[in-house]
Order: C-alpha cells, then structure tokens, then sequence
DNA sequence: TCTAAAGTATGATATTTGTCATACTTCACT
DNA sequence: AGTGAAGTATGACAAATATCATACTTTAGA
C-alpha cells in the first residue's frame, strides 16, 4: 500500500514537476512570473513526455494553448507543395512552440516533432492570454520574442532567396552551432540526418553529402557520422556571408 | 494677409492631418482607439510626404518610432550579402512599418522606400509603447500583426527554398494582387521594374524577363510595359502551389 | 525634339543543382 | 551474429539558372 502511495506521488510529480522549480522556466519567457501566477500555472498545466521522433502537434490543427519545452531537442517543420519537408526552426529547454497559431488566429502553421526524449508541459490558451491581459510585462516579453522571430524569418528569407547552397548549407551549421552549441570535442550537439539538413537547406539529400564533402576538404567541419565537428568557425561565416 | 493666413492653416492641415478624420486609420491597428488616445497621437504625430524613389528609413538604423502610411505604396528591402536588393514586404494606406525594430530593440531590418509619392505618419516610441501598456486590446493587435507577419514570412521561407523560379514568380504575382489589388484592366496595380520583381524571387532580371514571357505564352498573364494583367488566376495557384 | 541613360529583351555559354542509378555502411531487431 | 531497412556516399546525366554579350525600347531631362 505504501508502495502504491509512493508510486502515484512519483509519477505526478514527474508528470507535473512544478513551474516554481523548473529550471527551464529561468530561461523562458516565465522567467519573470510572481509566485500567485507560477501557482496559477502549475494548477492548469500538464506535463508529457515523448519519445525520439514522436509528434507534439501537427500543421493545419487548432492550437488549444501552447507548449514550453522543459527537456529535449524539438523540430518545427511544414510540409512544401511536393510533400517535401521544410524544416523552419528548433526549439530546445526554455522555448515555447505553438503559441503564434493562438496570437495569429490562424491554425498551427507547422508540426513540431521530437528529435531526442524530450518532456514538455502544455498550458491552456486561457491561461497564455490571462497573462498577457494582466501582465503588462509578460506582454511585452511576448511581443519581443515574436518580433525577433519575425526579424530571424525575414532575415532567413534573404539568405534562400540569394545564397548559393554551399552558403546556405554553411550558414545553417552556424545556426545550429547557435541555437545547441558545440560540445567538448567541438561538435554541433544535436544528431540531424543528412535528408534533414536538406530539409533545413532546402536542397536534396544527395547535395547535403557532396557539400558537406566539400566543407572537409576545406578544413572547415570535420564528419565523424552524424558529429559535424566545427574546425574553423569564422571560415564558415566568411563563406556563409560572402565576406571576402 | 488673409492669404497667408489661408495658406498656413492649408499647410498645417496638410501637414499634420487629424487622426480621427484619417481614413487610413481605419483600416489600420488604429482603428479602434477612443477620442482621447486620438488627441494623444495627433499631438505628438508628424506627417511627411515623399516623393517616388525616396527613403523613408534605412536598415540599420535605431527606430525612434514607428510609421503610419497615410497613402502611397512602400516597398521593404533589405541588401544582401553581395549587395543585391531583396524585397521582403509592401506597406500601403493603413499600414505600419517600422515598428518590429522597436519590439524586438534591434536595429531597423529593411530599408523603406517609396514606389510612388506617399503620405506617411511618424509616431514617436513613446506613444507606441504607452498605448501598448495601457490598451490591453491595442496589444493584441500588435499581437496578432507580429505572428500574422511571422507566419507569413515562414510560408515564404518554404517558398523560397523549395520552389522553382517560376513558381516563386507566380507566387509573387499573386501576393502582388492581394496586396494591391487589380485596376479596372485586370492589372495588378504597383508598378514595379523587371529588376524590382527579380528582387522580390530572389533571382537575375534575365529570369524574370524570360519567366514573363513564358507565362505570357501560356496565357496566364498579359504584358503592356510595366503592367501585368492577370489573365488566368486559377493557372498561376496551380503553378505555384503545384496542385495538379 | 534630341540625346543619354535606364530599362527591357534575347542569345550563347558556363555553372549549379536536381534526379536517377547503384553501392556501401550503419543501425535496430530478431 | 545475421538480416533487412534506413541512411550515406558517389557517379552520370539532365535540367534549371546565372552570367556575359549585345541590341532594342522607353523614359527623363536638356
């Protein structure tokens, strides 16, 4: 019996670990909630988890709240006219995904799908816009992230429409490098196939390889599997910019 | 004397048109404040005109405000790596620009540049950020401005990366008719130089040039100079989206 | 009205990139 | 450990696109 009791206490706490402790929370846009609005939170929120690969939310649903990712490495994709993946953005501990769809009115505009284990809490639209209505701060966090969002994008926009595909391939290790960081051997820290680096270049598979190629001959990466080791960052932002 | 008189009360008034009697304003985030916020912003406000070709602002630059077009046609550029123009956005009657920069406190992100001769309101951060503050509503408008532009510009991403030349143009044409709309000929009306249309797909004028004249054989559109009428607006979705 | 400059158009050619075919390698699963 | 599936790699070829050259047309300004 007391197993069983210690067993449910566990699994909610796991299920439901509080806002007030979470330490994905400091980095986030919750960063600055009171404690009567963390207790808020807490009560109406929940907390999945998800294995490698599984789907969060799909493109073309209604969101019903939004998403704040406490573990995990996640990828927001939409499908191209041809059923071609188009990879648009990461999110990782501390972000929040699914949020624009609410603010927008408009249906989730991509699918978010996990690229390792991740653990993500869901809050309840009305909860997202009872903080926006009554914290003026909050909304202007809100606003900040969404604009710079928009800046990233149209920034993005400029680099497909110009860049040649090695420039952009270069470019899209610098974000990744960016957004997870290297880790001690100075590899990219996040395990992408080469179809999804296309997808995020917006190239076939088969040109990721030859450039990715190209960029060893060049000394600037080095290939290890998956491992994209980073050996000469700021020859790779000359190439990505045209800096020369 | 009564002259002059006359003369500096048609300046004025020309100058410093009344928000509450604008008619732009109505079909801007404006449109629902109340008679006091209007005698706030018209206090405040300034109204400049400019003439086709000139700078409204520039990429780069610290916004101290943001900017209403009262009328004209606006297109918003930023400059690529190797020094190519890339057109990201239109802004007409109704429209605010400028106002990104100063949610997400980074520079200016594009160059705003007049297409044809233009009435454009400048209202100063203050204000901008104390109706935010205080009209819960009025935030989330801006609110939903910003993720309505990201989702856009997140669309376009896909676009660029993976769609042909030709698509992209097609595309083009038609974001060109929603955003200005066909005159009485069925011509989208903007009128944009063949190097100005290249900006906007991300590629060589020569292609633009020659894609033209394909749709034109295809009958999908009719060319007269700079006007493009749109002959079959079914054909070019299909195309661009490749549904078929 | 004339002229220069800008914009438009077209051809030839080089380069880039996509597509298809094929083989090798790694990984998960029994 | 073996097997099949997925992922990675490479070559050959086709298609798309950029670039350069050149000529024609329109526009703005003297």
């Amino acid at each position: 019996m007391i197993f069983v009791i210690l067993h449910l206490a566990m699994s909610e706490k796991l299920n439901n670990p509080s806002c007030a402790t979470c330490g994905a929370r400091q980095k986030s846009v919750f960063c600055s909630l009171n404690s009567d609005q963390l207790v808020q939170m807490d009560e109406h929120k929940g907390c999945d988890f998800y294995k490698k690969g599984e789907t969060i939310f799909k493109e073309g649903a209604i969101a019903r709240g939004l998403f704040c990712v406490n573990k995990g490495k996640i990828k927001l994709s939409r499908m191209g006219p041809s059923g071609k993946e188009q990879i648009v953005r990461f999110a990782k501990g501390g972000d929040i995904i699914g949020y624009n769809s609410m603010l927008s009115r408009r249906p989730l505009s991509a699918t978010a799908s996990c690229l390792e284990d991740s653990a993500v809490c869901f809050i309840p639209s009305q909860q997202f816009f009872a903080l926006i209505k009554k914290d003026p701060n909050f909304s202007l966090k809100i606003l900040e992230l969404t604009a710079k969002n928009w800046d990233d994008a149209s920034r993005l926009i400029t680099d497909m429409a110009q860049k040649t595909t090695k420039q952009r391939l270069a470019e899209m290790l610098l974000w990744l490098k960016e957004t997870f960081g290297l880790d001690e051997d100075n590899c990219i820290d996040v395990k992408l196939s080469r179809e999804e680096i296309a997808n995020m270049v917006g190239t076939a598979t088969e040109a990721v390889i030859r450039l990715l190629a190209d960029l060893k001959k060049e000394n600037l990466i080095a290939l290890e599997g998956k491992k994209i080791k980073m050996l000469d960052i700021h020859g790779l932002v000359m190439l990505a910019d045209l800096i020369d």
